[in-house]
RNA sequence: GGGCAAGUGGUGGAAUGGCAUACACGAUGGACUUAAAAUCCAUUGGCUGCAAGGCCGUAAGGGUUCAACUCCCUUCUUGCCCACCA
């Protein structure tokens, strides 16, 4: 027989794939529906191998959904918006869509060639009129509620990228995607209220248990739920009052000065004209100009300087200064604090530079009756309430609940919730994204597009220069347009949408990628979601999950969507982050020059071997380091299951007239090969269905070898059972097997293997025989053996006497069927 | 500073209370070959012993248990996330 040619089989089953059309699918109401997704890739230029590692996860798992009876949709599609195509249009003087086109094209070549089984007549891209029309509609549709609005804020801006970035996009202070430094910068802008669901998106999480519980754990963070108290500080002199918020209302009558964040707004009217001034003005112009990154360096000295101005602490009518501080931020809570330097460690820290006073309020059970001046840092535990007027001698715990209870009565305080989530900032000055649907009016003010117009379709025409800001600015025919309202003379909106809103709902749009009428068919919609398996990278533990996550909650807020099958409104219920590719333990990286390209690991061992590989290297989760000898190995293997079809074809019956001994051998190792076939069923099943890819493939290893072993028994049931265990992982070898062991149809129209709980049972027990925790003998038995038969049984063995040394037994512990430990 | 995860042969990893190192990679030796490739066979945690075997061994230390890579505590290291969040 000839020998695995990767190249032409591959290319022949992918052919047969598309034109039997056998990824291409419909509802039906006589299936159970699966939908796997992964996350769609930006269209850069090239696959690599974390596209692969990702999609190869997936595809195994859809092919393995296919032959359980499922009916599958596994789509793929392009998030095509995007920066680095302006960037590459600036660089090569060409034009973005251009540009991203012809990405699309190659990265659509190179999944075909992976073998994946996508439903490609579903095929999306963001950039396409057709899709973005509809970011449009949904923008429309959030403005109506008022989920969509515009102000003007503090923003981050990123001077290199010449754009705003929304605070989920600023990582430790730097772009996420170019690492420069963030500014903040004054700016009117659009924002999608993603507060308004803040709540939801915080509960909700519960409903997801199968989410890796440290994605759980990052949402939950980022949305920042804490709970404590507002308390009304009445500032001396004025009519004011400053609003801090703490969590440690039980520290109360410890607060001996007031900070406020420098850029408070109430810091100038505290300052006029008394002669601290000028001194305040320039620190807070100062603090100002400071970047995200130097200020929120926790190790910075915290600065700050008095107003000149008195607070009265409510709860016991003290008058304690108020400073403006850089440690205080606006953008949390009311922007100002009271600090209680004895029992949080920046107070701490900012009054002992400051010389302010210290007073004890919570006692440290371990050190009674200390002085203030003493500490050494502040005590942020647990303790009995001192100082603290009527509460005293209650445990902290007790006095937070009381003492809020209080200054409610009083009203002097209220009981609040805050978060740390901010409403999303979508505005992008930049060409390439969704043109936002708005348009101003000298006379009407803001306007939205009518539904009718949509799609406001990005000009073609435009400069690429990379200077002078948003290239849309400059097109005249696009920004002069006429009000909606009085047709008078109006401008359009220029920035465009941040590309996450493109990436917030494409999973529904799979559901029917061709409507006209809607955004995506509510019935098909209905039907197919949520997606059942979700697979991607860590890296959106936050951003595109929880984007995506409010999105759905909105559609179905407004109707468009029917989740009832699965009784809530979450997008994806099962969510599996993989791993990332690693060469040498780094990032496979350009400037590295550690890229291993999947065209040529292609070209030199096929998809299968590369797919093979990259399951069996790491589980799914964790990350993976690519090994180039290693991937021959996988290959090694694929060759060696391959050769099992020459044994098969070259089979003669067996000799009529055996000795008898030697057909009992034959007969033995017969039985051996079959409970070893179905016990792998068993074990590869449970592996795929649990992501456990890389265990799945060693059992399979391990049946190949005994069908080795066993070589001159038949093999035949054996050698199928491998191809339609390994049809998921090495798809296009298994259908060419599967055509050569006779069969007519594709391999995945065949059901999946089944086991036969008779077939793997042991016919002896093997046990394990310990003395005092260590193994020092085995013994075989029959199944069937009774505790005091195996007992006399084991006492007797030679081994055990030894050991035992004729002590007595103080213990004699059976595990069924496994083990036996004597203990003496 | 807080939170989460992880640490097992030369390497990737397996075992999640019950024979630690499955399955591979690599290495060494051998068979086949004029030779090479491919393939096949054997060995492959450390120490010790002629051998049978014994002892040690899952980052370090302690604990629970008849039994611990697995559970608990302390420490160290690495990775990720959050972070002057009041």
């Amino acid at each position: 027989m000839e020998r695995y040619n990767f190249t032409e089989i591959e290319k022949k089953w992918q052919e047969y794939w598309k034109n039997a059309r056998l990824f291409n699918v419909s509802m039906d109401d006589s299936r159970p529906k699966y939908y796997c997704l992964e996350m769609f890739p930006y269209p850069s230029g090239k696959i690599h191998m974390g596209h692969v590692r990702n999609y190869t996860i997936a595809d195994v798992y859809a092919r393995f959904k296919i032959m359980q009876g499922f009916n599958v949709l596994h789509p793929i599609g392009f998030d095509a918006f995007g920066q680095p195509a302006e960037n590459a249009a600036i660089k090569n003087k060409s034009h973005p869509s251009a540009w991203t086109w012809r990405c699309i094209d190659f990265m659509r070549r190179e999944l075909k060639n992976m073998g994946f089984s996508y439903d490609w007549e579903r095929e999306v891209s963001t950039c396409a009129p057709e899709y973005y029309r509809w970011n449009q509609w949904i923008f429309l549709k959030m403005y109506e509620r008022g989920l969509a609005y515009k102000k003007e804020a503090l923003v981050n801006w990123c001077p290199s990228c010449e754009t705003t970035l929304a605070n989920e996009e600023v990582i430790d202070g730097k772009c996420w995607r170019c690492k420069k430094e963030v500014k903040q910068k004054d700016l009117k802008q659009w924002f999608l209220k993603i507060t308004a669901y803040e709540e939801r998106l915080l509960n909700d999480l519960d409903k997801l248990p199968h989410w890796p519980e440290r994605v759980v754990a990052m949402q939950k963070n980022w949305i920042g739920r804490s709970e404590g108290v507002e308390i009304y500080f009445k500032i001396k002199g004025s009519n004011e009052s400053i609003t801090v918020f703490t969590t440690r209302v039980d520290t109360i009558f410890g607060a001996t000065y007031v900070v406020l964040a420098p850029e408070h707004p109430l810091v100038k009217k505290l300052v006029a004209g008394k002669p601290q001034e000028q001194e305040v003005l320039k620190f807070a112009e100062r603090v100002a100009k400071e970047s995200k990154v130097v200020r929120s360096s926790a190790d910075v000295k915290k600065e700050g300087v008095f107003t000149g101005a008195y607070a009265v602490n409510p709860v016991n009518n003290e008058e304690i200064p108020i400073w403006a501080a850089d440690y205080v931020l606006m953008e949390y809570g009311s922007g100002a604090v009271m600090a209680v330097p004895t029992h949080d460690q920046r107070d701490f820290l900012f009054a002992k530079e400051h010389n302010l006073t210290l007073r004890i309020v919570i006692e440290d059970p371990g050190r009674k009756d200390q002085n203030p001046q003493d500490l050494a840092e502040a005590y942020e535990g647990d303790g009995i309430q001192v100082n603290s007027g009527q509460f005293n001698g209650l445990p902290n715990r007790e006095a937070k609940i009381k003492i809020a209870a209080w200054m409610e009565e009083q009203r002097i305080g209220k009981r609040a919730t805050n978060w740390r989530l901010r409403d999303w900032l979508v505005s992008r000055q930049r060409y390439w994204g969704t043109p936002i649907p708005m348009i101003y009016c000298d006379k009407c003010g803001i306007v939205p597009v009518p539904e009718k117009d949509l799609p406001v379709v990005l000009p073609e025409k435009a400069e690429f220069s990379g200077e002078g800001g948003n290239p849309l600015l400059k097109i005249k025919e696009f920004v002069n347009t006429t009000c909606p309202k009085c047709k008078g003379p109006a401008r359009r909106e220029t920035d465009t949408m941040a590309t996450f809103i493109d990436s917030s709902w494409y999973f529904l749009r799979y559901c029917s990628p061709k409507s006209d009428r809607a955004a995506f068919d509510k019935k098909e919609a209905a039907y197919w979601m949520p997606v059942d398996q979700y697979i991607g990278g860590i890296e959106h533990a936050v951003l595109h999950l929880l984007y995506s996550r409010f999105f759905t909650k909105f559609l179905k807020d407004i109707g468009m969507l029917d989740l009832s099958a699965s009784g809530g409104d979450e997008p994806f219920i099962n969510l599996l982050t993989q791993g990332m590719v690693l060469k040498e333990g780094e990032v496979m990286s350009k400037s590295r020059g550690n890229i291993v390209e999947p065209d040529g690991m292609i070209k030199n061992y096929g998809a299968d071997s590369l797919r093979l590989y990259i399951l069996f290297a790491a589980p799914p989760e964790i990350e993976m380091n690519w090994d180039d000898r290693a991937i021959e190995g996988a290959f090694r293997f694929l060759n060696r299951v391959w050769r099992l079809l020459d044994t098969l074809n070259l089979k003669f019956p067996p000799a009529v007239d055996q000795p008898s001994s030697e057909k009992e051998k034959t007969l033995d190792k017969r039985k051996e090969l079959i409970r070893k076939t179905h016990l792998t069923i068993k074990e590869v099943s449970e592996d795929i269905q649990e992501f456990k890819f890389n265990t799945a493939i060693s059992n399979i290893m391990e049946l190949v070898n005994t069908i080795y072993q066993n070589i001159d028994s038949d093999i035949e049931e054996a050698v199928k059972t491998v191809v339609l265990l390994l049809s998921p992982i090495c798809p296009h070898m298994a259908e060419e097997m599967w055509q050569s062991l006779g069969n007519k149809e594709s391999i995945f129209k065949a059901p999946w293997p089944r086991f036969d709980p008779a077939l793997i049972q042991e016919e002896k027990i093997n046990w394990v025989v310990q003395v005092n925790g260590k193994v020092r003998s085995n013994i075989e038995t029959p199944l069937d053996i009774g505790e005091e038969e195996l007992k006399s049984l084991i006492l007797s063995d030679e081994r055990v006497k030894t050991w035992m040394n004729n002590q007595a037994i103080k213990k004699f512990i059976v595990v069924p069927k496994k083990l036996v430990n004597i203990v003496i």
